[in-house]
DNA sequence: CAAAAATTGTTCAGAAATTGAACACTTTTT
DNA sequence: AAAAAGTGTTCAATTTCTGAACAATTTTTG
């Protein structure tokens, strides 16, 4: 057991729970929460060593944003002067996106579906660095205040879809980037994907991409 | 023109003569070199601002290893107060080696087929970084305000106009890295991916992944 | 603003890819 | 050593991809 307090992000319930399963077995204290809102007061309060993000909040976007804005606000905007690691986890290797987030402060980053081992390391690299980067001792003396878990909304049938990497979701994620890219305009869309115009509206049809 | 000295090390001929083409109409020094092995000389005598570092080096290895060996070179075992920054480019999109790569030290990093625009003003924000970082006397007069350091945050329609992979080369990648994960094993393999096994071996014939 | 150029949404038929099933082997587990 | 799982391959039905075509927008440009 690994003293260190985690703090875990992610407004997909089933991930959370996943997450929180999986990091509750290794770490002294670990919270998961789904409304990013509360990361403010949580960092403010509970001196948490590691931020574990999730970069893509409801509103089916999947660009990130969200989880930069929350990384800034962890990292610059804390108000902190040892501001929580931030370990970002995200659905689809999008390479920029992982750039900018370890560019910006982000100490690592996570795909999923993510391995059990790999997730649990990584933490306690981002826990350890940030101990040493701010010259704690060991683990803060807070009494254990553990299994905040707040289940909101579970349902036990939701299994974590969060673990497929099936090739068609890989294809839905790089057209809607290169849509994005591309402002819209498909023909230039179809031409970066290496794809008929033709193919690519049906890929659009079938992936719900039509706006 | 920007005053700044890049140095291009990559093994492909024809990508190093396309780069430094590029590179010699935006930055006042450009070298282009195939040999990796120079690399601790030149930045030793050049003062070199940026290295635009390849990452895999013949041998049609691709993990990238050889790139971070240089790249450790570079920012860790050069004996120089003042490392050049080190921009990273590889041709397709492993999230985990883009991770490694900044995490050890790595300023930015790009993948082929890159956007010039882009390549552009990422060496320019590492040079500029440099200069910031160690306080040099130079200062970079800020010809264009497209030259600037992009806010860290809500840099809107902005973030990559350069992931151009085409579909067939995510897919490719993709399967070589799930065939990886799987030990071989194209039955599992095919599952993880959400094809029929028979599909598998096909797209791997096509791709040229038959062991 | 209006002409020119580009893009879109659609259809069509031939070419290509995908699929599950089958089968004789080979390899791995148990 | 038997049982289970995986491999390489073929086959025919089904689905998808493709370039071409075309009228109706939309965007660019002079």
């Amino acid at each position: 057991m690994i003293q260190a307090r985690i703090l875990i992000i992610d407004d997909n319930v089933a991930v959370l729970k996943s997450l929180h399963l999986v990091l509750k077995g290794a770490f002294s204290t670990v919270v998961a929460v789904s409304d990013p809102q509360l990361i403010p007061a949580l960092i403010k309060e509970e001196n948490v060593d590691v931020v574990l993000l999730d970069m893509n909040f409801g509103r089916g976007k999947m660009d990130g944003k969200d989880g930069l804005f929350w990384l800034d606000r962890i990292k610059h905007r804390s108000g902190l002067d040892c501001p929580p690691a931030v370990v970002l986890i995200t659905a689809f290797g999008d390479i920029g996106l992982a750039v900018d987030s370890l560019k910006q402060g982000g100490d690592d980053f996570i795909q999923k579906p993510w391995d059990n081992t790999e997730l649990i390391q990584k933490i306690t690299e981002a826990a350890e660095k940030r101990r040493v980067a701010f010259s704690q001792p060991k683990a803060p003396a807070h009494p254990k205040e553990e299994d905040r878990l707040p289940h909101p909304i579970l349902k036990e049938g939701e299994t974590g879809k969060g673990n497929t990497a099936h090739l068609s979701d890989l294809e839905r994620e790089h057209i809607r980037k290169v849509l994005d890219e591309c402002g819209g305009n498909l023909t230039a869309a179809s031409k970066k994907l290496g794809i008929s115009r033709t193919t690519l509206y049906s890929k659009m049809k079938r992936y719900g991409l039509i706006p």
